[in-house]
DNA sequence: CCGCGTCGAGAAAGCGCTTTCTCGCCAGGA
DNA sequence: TCCTGGCGAGAAAGCGCTTTCTCGACGCGG
């Protein structure tokens, strides 16, 4: 307290070095544990740097080491839990190895999704992007730069990653609903562009190709609940039993959007969501989903992204399997 | 393409100099929109940087400068969607000052709170923090370190923060039941050490003083679904037939616990939340609770934390209301 | 008694960028 | 013709830290 700093800010290494009376050498040593002199030295150079309250910059520490310590998430919407599950993965992962996760948010402008995504990367050692919406070609002009790259939920030759079977989860969703009798469905879709919208698309094909007798109608939607909330109008037209939401938001928008058309579920319409948010079961009535291990894909994340940190070859692609679960919000084919 | 890179890595200003036949000088002018020579320079410096896929680096353009252009925001619990919309409220606000907010969540380990914060303060140019369980000594003593610090939620002399008045919120919901001629409460708590739990506890003082008839039974809780189930079967034997919860995250969960028990609501017991999730209005049932500006303080925060950054006192700290929100969840007392 | 090995700690370069200072050059006025 | 002023662009220092290299001092064997 008694010593003046260099700038308004934060005493330097060179500050403990001098209270110390040693060079900054010393210190920095000292500090990493790297020091292999007298012990009494350390001792005055800890004291010294309590003393004066230092706190190494980890922004300098980063440019001379080469390294951060830290890696970034980018995605696509903070609020929707199902990225926060894949942050909890990938934070508690990286934790492991000592490394921090820096989170960005592209909710508010998608457009410049890959500009926010170069500048968190650019300030990191490395980048897990969940960028579903993102167009190939931007992509493309971008892995480089971007590299070391783990991609969540999206493929693409030569770069790392993990992913959610969502054509074989949206069909198992609609194969249930099939197997409560009905026949006539719908799905409202997720965001244009969307990969992992086109994933379910294919997987509903599939669906169809096996099901003759089964139509399935596609809506637009989007990927919150207030998208849900006004498809529900869209939905009741199409006369479907029975709807696949794009994710839960959707379903619960949507559930509450019939709701207020004086539409029961499941008694008139089931509905399914996917991701299996924690919300999930507490909605009125209970949301029939696909569980999706959302953490396990950011741990997975991370296993690539250490590979390749390392240098080491990562693993090959993955694709996790979602699980039905089956609540309240779908039933049996009740009308005639 | 053609191009060796110094290091594995990216291509440097050095690099870029070189190519174009100039100055790092220059093309660090040219780059930043301080260069003041002669056209076809800037155009030639241009096309190198293109060329080579020249990107700076934010690491050293952050050293030089003194500045990173980014501030932090610690919170206990990005899960918890009342963390979120601060986030977006603050990212959004910060944003239009050309500031990024980097997000830094502790739940995994409440303990080292104080290092996470330390931390992630010394990446950015400032910090605003949400720590509501931790301790007043150990924020004394890192209080000038994390400077210039925003807190939300939570006082401290000399700091500038911001804030919600739990008291007057959680007094209203307890009138709002009180009302309904509830005169058994029970209050299941928040956190152990929450700041905010102490002032929810304080404004059930308040209503305990107006209203002598009434009791307000407090009950250990938590501030996560979990908690709030687990305390289903507290609740019950208290005999209460109205319930303030921590949170909404907590009513819900205890919600469902009580259902699971039998229990009705609300005609057996009323049950009520706080924060207005956005989950709160699809819960069964919908749920009572008080709104919080969550967005509004996350903004407010950034207008404290800008004043700062500028050397200009900032605005005098803020409790911003809550405001009740009666929702299904809670109803008139039925049982004798 | 000299030289060599060893150990403790400092000097200095370097990480990639910014910015002040400086310098060379050219045009214009005396 | 000479001097001054201004302008375009480079040299170099500096941001705070790490790390290689270096050097002096000490202790030991020959």
């Amino acid at each position: 307290m008694t010593h003046a700093f260099r700038r308004a800010g934060f005493p330097t290494i060179a500050d403990v070095a001098e209270h110390a009376e040693v060079s900054p050498a010393t210190v920095s040593r000292v500090m990493n544990g790297r020091f292999a002199g007298e012990e009494s030295v350390a001792d005055r150079v800890r004291a010294s740097a309590t003393a004066l309250g230092y706190r190494p910059s980890h922004l300098a520490r980063s440019l001379a080491l080469g390294r951060t310590g830290a890696i970034a998430l980018v995605v696509p919407d903070l609020g929707n839990p199902a990225f926060q599950a894949v942050l909890a993965g990938l934070t508690r992962a990286a934790a492991s190895d000592g490394y921090r996760v820096l989170v960005a948010d592209s909710t508010e402008s998608p457009g410049d999704e890959p500009d926010l995504a170069s500048e968190v990367r650019h300030r990191c050692d490395a980048l897990v992007l969940c960028a579903p919406r993102m167009p190939d070609d931007r992509l493309a002009a971008l892995d480089a730069e971007l590299s070391p790259l783990v991609l969540v939920n999206r493929e693409r030759a030569g770069v790392p990653s993990v992913g959610i079977d969502y054509a074989g989860g949206i069909a198992q969703l609609a194969e249930h609903l099939i197997g409560l009798g009905h026949e006539h469905l719908a799905y409202v879709a997720g965001p244009e562009a969307s990969v992992s919208d086109r994933h379910r698309r294919r997987g509903l094909d599939r669906v169809r190709e096996s099901n003759p007798g089964v139509s399935i109608h596609e809506l637009p939607g989007g990927a919150t609940t207030d998208d849900g909330r006004r498809a529900a109008d869209n939905v009741r037209q199409t006369g479907a039993t029975a709807v696949l939401a794009f994710n839960d938001l959707v379903a619960i928008g949507l559930i509450d959007g019939l709701s207020a058309l004086g539409v029961r579920v499941p008694d008139d319409v089931s509905v399914t969501g996917f991701d299996d948010v924690p919300f999930a079961r507490y909605t009125a009535p209970a949301l029939t989903t696909a569980a999706v291990p959302h953490e396990r894909l950011g741990a997975d994340a991370w296993d690539r992204m250490r590979a390749l940190l390392r240098g080491e070859a990562p693993a090959p692609d993955e694709l996790l399997p979602a699980s039905v679960v089956v609540r309240a919000s779908s039933g049996p084919r009740l009308r005639a």
